[in-house]
DNA sequence: AAACCATCACAACAATTGTTATGAGAGTCA
DNA sequence: TGACTCTCATAACAATTGTTGTGATGGTTT
């Protein structure tokens, strides 16, 4: 099999569709979805809207190739159900990657959830994110029902119960801390998740 | 003190208002904030725009409008904090209540949701919701501590804490209830925030 | 050197938006 | 009857939007 002649150009190319995405980010969390146009989008990155055009079809796609790069931040695939060791003390490292401690997390926070929020009157885009948090209920179910097996987690639990409410709580607490970031500090983000957690380890 | 001779007539007027809004809801709930313009809420009214400008100044006021009459549905007037024989029978009460049990409470979370996402990037309308959960906050936890008094609560909780954390709670079961329906029925719903209420409730 | 292509700026397009002005119709009060 | 006001439809306005086409520039290939 000869080797791609073009890998470096195409390589270029995606990079260049991912410079798009970010400025698409950052437009969405400063000003919002609806006022992310081309132009902004453009302005953001300093150039025309000659460059969306070229790499993208459509807004869709643009706004789609940026959805996507959301996700792909999410690093799923390095969590393994089948992890027997799990502790409580990981599984807390777990969620604090993902609630809005640090700026840079809010910002993630905010662009979900105006796609989130856009999904909701958008078929196409609600069946992805119904997916998404079909396979983190599954994943947590599993975590937890290895924590169980192993003693870490409260035997009298129901296992997929106790999972939809922790994508709940999360769910909760990044919205809060968008919207009241002066009461929802990071120490008080992580004391609402530690304490969640103490309830269900096991005695 | 002589009768107000146009309470009728101003009765009506508030009427029309409260039309208007109630359309405006329709609209954001089917089709979202973005797509609510004046000539869609006007067609869902079964009038034309003439209505909307001659009873709002413009569509700022007529969105304003809308969500004071959203923030009016919770009733958080008839919330007492002050209740000391309050039990967790009730509390459950309340937050059944609240959560997206059926078709109405969704649409209202619906609407609720897009205006949170916009108060995200608008200074003013932010300060409403901060407001709005910083009234909750409070009354969440003078509620859990009249409880913990009566031993009602779990002795060894922080009131501030459980309170913020129940917000956050009902914030994500809310949702997630739009997001995956058929994951989040009204029984699942009913039994996350049950089994929450179960872990803080004295033993 | 010539042909070619990727990249991007620029302009023009129709569609949709919020806003505003104008006027018509109905009811009320003098 | 006439003046007045409330209610609302209609039309026109500028601004903004996504989309499309044209062409310039620079590098690569033949």
């Amino acid at each position: 099999m000869p080797p791609k002649p073009n890998d470096s150009q195409q390589s270029a190319s995606h990079e260049r569709r991912s410079d798009v995405a970010r400025a698409a980010w950052t437009v969405i969390a400063r000003d919002g979805l609806d006022r992310a146009s081309l132009r902004a989008i453009a302005e953001e990155l300093g150039c025309t809207t000659g460059v969306l055009t070229h790499y993208f079809r459509d807004k869709d796609a643009l706004l789609s190739f940026a959805l996507e790069t959301i996700l792909a931040e999410l690093n799923l695939e390095t969590l393994d159900p089948a992890a027997e060791n799990l502790a409580m003390s990981e599984v807390r490292c777990i969620l604090h990657r993902i609630i809005p401690l640090h700026e840079e997390s809010a910002k993630w926070w905010r662009v979900w959830l105006s796609f989130t929020v856009a999904s909701l009157t958008s078929t196409r885009q609600s069946g992805r994110h119904r997916a998404l948090y079909a396979r983190l209920r599954a994943l947590w179910t599993e975590l937890f029902r290895n924590m169980q097996r192993r003693g870490t987690l409260l035997a009298d639990l129901d296992v997929a119960l106790e999972a939809e409410a922790l994508l709940c709580l999360v769910d909760g607490v990044g919205i809060q801390a968008l919207i009241s970031p002066e009461a929802l500090t990071p120490a008080r983000q992580l004391a609402i998740i530690d304490a969640h957690l103490k309830k269900i380890t096991a005695r």
